[in-house]
RNA sequence: GCCGGUGUGGCGGAAUUGGCAGACGCAAGGGACUUAAAAUCCCUCGGUGGCAACAUCGUACCGGUUCGAGCCCGGUCACCGGCACCA
């Protein structure tokens, strides 16, 4: 018989709410569990059902928090900052305040009806003044301890958007919102200087449980490599000037063959007057400018590259001189701009050195030079003190500490993460609390005159040169400066849609109060987050940049822990019927609604946790849906078979090996294996076609965290009047889990010849003894000599027979 | 190119981490109930051979370790994700 969901989830959603189950209480003597999820961007397309996948995992893990005894804080809120609001404000010419609230309207309804159990008490949005305040707070303390600058910088544009993008937002040199095609431009830009906490960023990754592959992305986001700096004399220029570079192999010095240093590099200015051939350089860095990084970074096969003649380096180990060149394949954002090429090395130098003839000199015996550059390990030759090093961890070292000793070069380490670009040229964004006078410079605003708001504005199109629509708006811009009271102009850009999800979290634990970002002793309490989960899209970017801010919040002593999230999960990609990303334009999108509409809430979230494992991608079936249909039904109609108190023999071990089962698999994030036991289970009681009232009991507890719905429905119709989502969470007697008597198999060599039931504690030697007498085994033994007899025990027997 | 991951029936996926491969679910086929359909219930369901018990092959491919390998080791191929002239 088919229950009826409609108006029972109704009903208990209601209950829910009306009882208070799921808000957080600040009673600071009970344990914590505090559960995060990655907050929604509230579009106007509404929920899919990869929202709701991503927020089941932990859904179902708080829920058995609460039934365990924790004070769970299961936050929600809204990243509601952002283009794609604004874009869509501009297209319907209406307000983004208007559509961020209809659009969180729609997502809080549909979050409602999954009947997730959040602490909508706390819920946040990041467009909310109150909110963004403390935003700007943050901002402007990064501001004081000389984490902000500015600088003039080529910038990833997109000609679209009419945004500034970060690397970040411009992989693969698509812009990340419309997907066109980015282009560089030179512009003053806000940085956040967060290459100063790169190190601590890789540290602290020692200290959290992380999946291994998001550490891993985080480990190569940093880019961490330790190698030398070292300068190198140039002849033809100022009397000491030198060149420097920095390089992983110092101990390859004695191969350097020449150098080569980025378009952009300042000693090309330095040295114009010197350089015989600087119309020719300056003809190839005008055709550099023009390629965007993508662009530059795609040519991978040939080389470029225009030799400086008038200046030379000297090799500050041999005294040789050796040639520069410029040439794009050398970044100036990396290092230091310049390198030292050995081409006998490096396949890069080597393919410049083979087009450009230059010497090619072996320093590390292995390869064949005269074929390709020899990249591997070998011993050194050709390089005076350094021959018959046989180590590269030696050489290094050794080379190090002379170039140290002769001050010509010191050991150093880079990082690939950049400081992190922090400004849009658009409306919808935290405007940046920045004042520029003619007379003080950048003057942080106030902090009592916070927050900053947004001025109200007609029209919010992008100027064409890419400035912010802020700059249009006079009363916005011109303003007093907070410091000498003269005219000034604000800062007209806005922050980047990260800022307001770098520390969301902190604000849950404390959303209303209007004197600190949250109150230091509720942080106490709660943070750290214990379990935090989300998409592997945002382990590089959300995940470093917060923990970024979290850093910095607790140097300043805002924040009582070094690292924010204690553990970190993800979650797998829901993929279309077809097997492909699900997208809009592809057509094989599913819309959450229709599931609950058909089948009911209880139903979608069985699935979506049933349909795989919960960290991989899966692609989404109608007709398996119908399945998890079957089993609520099915369980629905478990209460017409209770009959009596205690436990039903034939069910007893059963239902303790699901409890420790589904116990167990929640804890390890395996959903689906979880639900299988418990289907396993339903499938045992509808053989027997009985169980009783503490039976059920118990199955409906192990039940509630996924289908919460029909769980509190089964639990009123046996008569509980608490609320089943608060219950006990059951427990289950080891000794219980297992059978006295089991089946184990019986091998020959590794074949399975027999079966036979014995005592599961039943002794090698008595196994063994009962396998022989086995017809099929002595058959398979007789007139065979018994080499090895083997016993596991529960499981099998072994005889290895010649 | 580098880093990470994956490869198991018609499909989604299990397999206590070296011990009965295919749990659980879907689809499919057969049957029951029904005037009929849906729903529900029962049976079958990796390949080959056999009426059958059973035998035999089988976890991308080749090889190895082991009494025993989907799992460990070496090599190959394919696909997915991330990074990428990072010095």
């Amino acid at each position: 018989m088919s229950y009826d969901f409609k108006t029972s989830e109704a009903k208990w959603q209601q209950r829910w709410e009306e009882a208070k189950i799921f808000e957080a209480q600040d009673d600071f003597s009970k344990p914590k569990f505090y559960g995060l999820v990655e907050f929604p961007y509230p579009s106007g397309a509404g929920m899919h059902v990869g929202h709701i996948k991503a927020y089941s995992g932990l859904e179902v893990i708080s829920r058995k928090r609460r039934m365990e005894g924790y004070n769970v804080l299961f936050p929600i809120g809204f990243d509601a900052f952002g283009l794609p609001t604004e874009n869509s404000a501009i297209k319907f010419n209406t307000h983004p305040r208007i559509l961020t609230d209809k659009n969180i309207e729609k997502f809080t309804s549909q979050l409602k009806r999954v009947g997730f159990s959040f602490d909508w008490t706390r819920t946040i949005d990041t467009t909310d003044e109150d909110y963004y305040r403390w935003t700007q707070h943050i901002f402007l303390e990064m501001f004081k301890h000389g984490l902000v600058f500015r600088d003039t910088a080529l910038v990833n544009y997109c000609p679209h958007c009419k945004v500034v993008l970060s690397n970040e937002d411009s992989q693969g040199g698509k812009c990340d919102i419309c997907h066109s095609d980015i282009v560089q431009k030179s512009k003053d830009v806000w940085y956040l200087r967060i290459t100063k906490y790169a190190d601590r960023l890789l540290t602290g990754l020692e200290s959290v449980d992380y999946l291994p592959q998001i550490k891993q992305q985080q480990v190569n986001w940093i880019g961490k490599s330790t190698g030398a700096f070292v300068n190198f004399s140039v002849k033809g220029g100022e009397e000491g000037e030198t060149l420097r570079i920095y390089t992983t192999r110092p101990d390859t010095l004695f191969g350097v063959t020449f150098m080569v240093i980025a378009p952009e590099h300042p000693m090309i200015e330095k040295y114009r007057d010197q350089i015989k051939n600087i119309a020719e350089l300056d003809a190839y860095k005008e055709e550099c400018a023009k390629k965007t990084e993508f662009q530059r970074t795609q040519l991978v096969k040939e080389k470029t590259g225009v030799r400086i003649d008038g200046i030379c380096g000297i090799n500050p180990v041999n005294g040789k001189e050796i040639p520069i060149y410029i040439a794009d394949y050398v970044m100036m954002g990396y290092g230091t701009g310049a390198i030292m090429a050995v081409p006998a090395h490096d396949e890069r130098d080597y393919d410049f050195a083979k087009k450009f003839g230059i010497d090619i000199i072996e320093v590390i015996k292995g390869g064949n030079i005269e074929e390709a550059a020899y990249t591997g390990d070998g011993d050194m030759v050709n390089s005076d003190f350094l021959n018959g090093f046989t180590n590269k961890k030696d050489s290094i070292k050794k080379m190090i500490e002379v170039l140290e000793e002769k001050g010509i070069g010191e050991e150093g380490v880079q990082y690939k993460m950049k400081d992190w670009a922090f400004n849009r040229q658009r409306y919808w964004g935290e405007p940046i609390p920045i004042v520029h006078c003619a007379k003080c410079g950048m003057v942080a605003v106030p902090e009592e005159e916070l927050p900053l708001r947004l001025p109200e504005v007609e029209n919010f199109e992008p100027g064409e040169g890419g400035e912010s629509p802020l700059a249009k708006i006079d009363s916005f811009v011109n303003c007093k400066c907070p410091q000498c009271g003269g005219d000034a102009k604000r800062e007209t850009d806005t922050m980047p849609q990260w800022a307001g999800s770098s520390w969301y979290f902190l604000r849950y634990i404390d959303p209303k109060n209007d004197k600190a970002l949250a109150d230091p002793e509720k942080l106490n309490y709660w943070m750290p987050v214990d379990w935090y989960n989300g998409g592997m899209e945002h382990v590089t970017r959300h995940m470093i940049y917060s923990r970024f801010w979290h850093k910095f919040l607790f140097d300043i002593g805002e924040v009582n822990t070094d690292e924010p999230y204690a553990k970190r999960t993800a979650q797998g990609l829901i993929l279309g019927p077809d097997g492909e990303k699900m997208s809009k334009s592809r057509g094989n999108t599913v819309d959450p609604n229709e599931v609950i509409d058909g089948f009911g809430a209880d139903v979608l979230r069985t699935y979506i946790l049933f349909m795989g494992d919960y960290g991989a991608a899966t692609p989404w079936s109608d007709s398996s849906v119908k399945g998890c249909k079957r089993f609520i039904d099915r369980i629905a109609d478990l209460v017409g078979m209770v009959n009596g108190e205690g436990a039903t023999p034939a069910l007893e071990s059963a239902f303790h090996r699901t409890v420790k089962k589904v116990t167990e698999d929640i804890e390890n994030m395996k959903f689906n294996t979880a639900i299988a036991a418990m289907m396993t289970l339903l499938n045992q009681i509808y053989e027997v076609k009985t169980l009783t009232k503490d039976e059920l009991y118990t199955f409906i507890r192990i039940l509630c965290p996924f289908a919460p719905h029909v769980a509190e429905e089964i639990n009123e119709q046996l008569g509980n009047s608490d609320l089943l989502s608060l219950a006990q969470w059951p427990t289950w007697d080891e000794a219980k889990c297992k059978d006295d008597v089991i089946e184990i198999v019986v091998q020959i060599n590794g074949k399975i010849r027999a079966r036979l039931n014995i005592a599961a504690d039943a002794e090698a030697a008595d196994a063994i003894a009962l396998a022989k007498e086995q017809p099929a085994v002595q058959e398979a033994v007789n007139g065979k000599t018994v080499v090895k007899e083997l016993y596991v025990k529960g499981k099998l027997v072994n005889i290895v027979v010649k």
